[in-house]
DNA sequence: GATTGACTCTTACCTAAGGTAAGGGTCTAT
DNA sequence: ATAGACCCTTACCTTAGGTAAGAGTCAATC
């Protein structure tokens, strides 16, 4: 049951060297040393290795490492807490690769970018800033993911009310397989339009194809939409072409 | 127009010190230097800073990093080629979590892993190998592998044998949340198209577009596809879009 | 015009997380 | 008992910056 060096290496990705160092700095000692001095590790350091090379995926320094594992020597806390890091860490590349999307989009029709939106998420003290920014917008406007019950309080605004609102019924539509050219799913789409025309910004129908399309496109707006109910942004983006026909 | 350090360091995140570090090693020259010796940065070199970082979020080496830059002065390539990265990078990420989720299962009911199966994502040199694996479990998952014992029988016609594996991907790609720009997305509906344009009729990108949306408008193959997996005809249209343009 | 405060310059030294190489010991199999 | 694969320590090197010192610059205010 006990590992040689090269056969963790093997396993977990590590060089050898790498085993030594964290060795001579105290952050994973062996299970065992043999006479010929011969690192042998065994499933307690393997689990302690998993988490050092979770939080070394993270950025973390080996220094805050180690006392993060000294101090928390519960495996199950650990885990959770590191689950929760490498979502936010996804939600931040989620963001970058939006970026990118956005450069590219720009860079297609040549036209230039403001300086901040270039760097949307590389940013690492604005980023969880931006990200809410993000999520905020998208609240205000399409407040769909919120389960209903939370708007009762006067506190939401009406407008993600309304987002919402119409969110859940174009999944509903969807659902039961009601064509984008049936006059319930239209007036829907065009009660929706009305609003945001009224309520928010101007809106046509042909613009509104072009926000739905930025929602297919857009990685963190689809995942919303996707993630209350598969081929929503599909749905929406097709009712909005049919009604600007 | 141009930039001082300092404000580079604001819009950007990366430090002052790392401003000059780029600057020594010739990886980011100011667009222009004052006779005080100031740098300042335009327009340019803000874009070669985003290409830069966008890297260094992928943890390429700096040096590295400059002779891409130099090598490859198409920006719009270079985009592409990060975007691509970033995909990867979210794959491994995924994969990662889901080790750590596989893991949190394991502690929760104080049963002990396979050593391989902790380190699943973490293993840089196998971290391919396993991503292929991930996903062959997910097709497992999802059922999109068609049981090939249905089209045994040559009642079956081999276009409609193209044309079910071909749904049935799709299907797969959207439950999947594939982004319809994503380069798998696009070389089965390319290969799709080619198909057809070989063995039925001659179709193009944009022909496709219009079949895409006759199917959504269509009741009877609409609720065909519909049935298959909600979202599927309205995620094929927006494919098509997406490929026409 | 002088001063102040925020900003910038160069230079020199420091650090983290390893990589590389040298020189030598250990294990197992043939 | 010798080869080949593996392991040990020690010493030096590298990357991507951080920190600090000492001095010059800029714009605004006194």
């Amino acid at each position: 049951m006990l590992l040689t060096v090269k056969q963790v290496a093997d396993l977990t990705g590590v060089t050898i060297k790498t085993l030594y160092h964290y060795h001579k700095i105290g952050l994973l000692e062996p299970g065992e040393v043999t006479d010929a001095g011969y690192r042998l590790y065994g499933k307690k350091e393997l689990e302690r290795l998993q988490h050092i090379l979770f939080y070394r995926e993270l950025d973390f320094p080996l220094e805050d490492i180690q006392k993060l594992l000294d101090e928390q020597n519960n495996r199950y806390s650990l885990l959770l807490e590191q689950k929760k890091l490498m979502e936010e860490k996804q939600d931040r590349l989620e963001l970058i690769l939006s970026t990118i999307n956005e450069t590219i989009h720009f860079e297609e029709r040549g036209k230039t970018m403001e300086d901040q939106q270039m760097f949307k998420g590389l940013n690492k003290e604005q980023w969880q800033a931006q990200l809410k920014e993000h999520n905020d917008h998208l609240k205000e406007h399409y407040q769909y993911e919120i389960p209903t019950d939370e708007f009762d309080g006067e506190a939401v605004e009406e407008s993600a009310r309304e987002a919402h609102e119409f969110m859940s019924k174009m999944a509903f539509a969807l659902k039961a397989g009601w064509s984008v050219d049936d006059e319930r799913v239209k007036q829907l789409v065009t009660r929706h339009i009305h609003y945001i025309n009224e309520q928010i910004m101007p809106l046509d129908a042909k613009g509104f194809v072009e926000s739905a399309w930025f929602f297919i496109t857009d990685e963190f707006h689809k995942k919303m939409l996707e993630d209350q109910q598969i081929g929503l942004s599909y749905y929406l983006y097709a009712a909005a072409v049919n009604l600007s026909d």
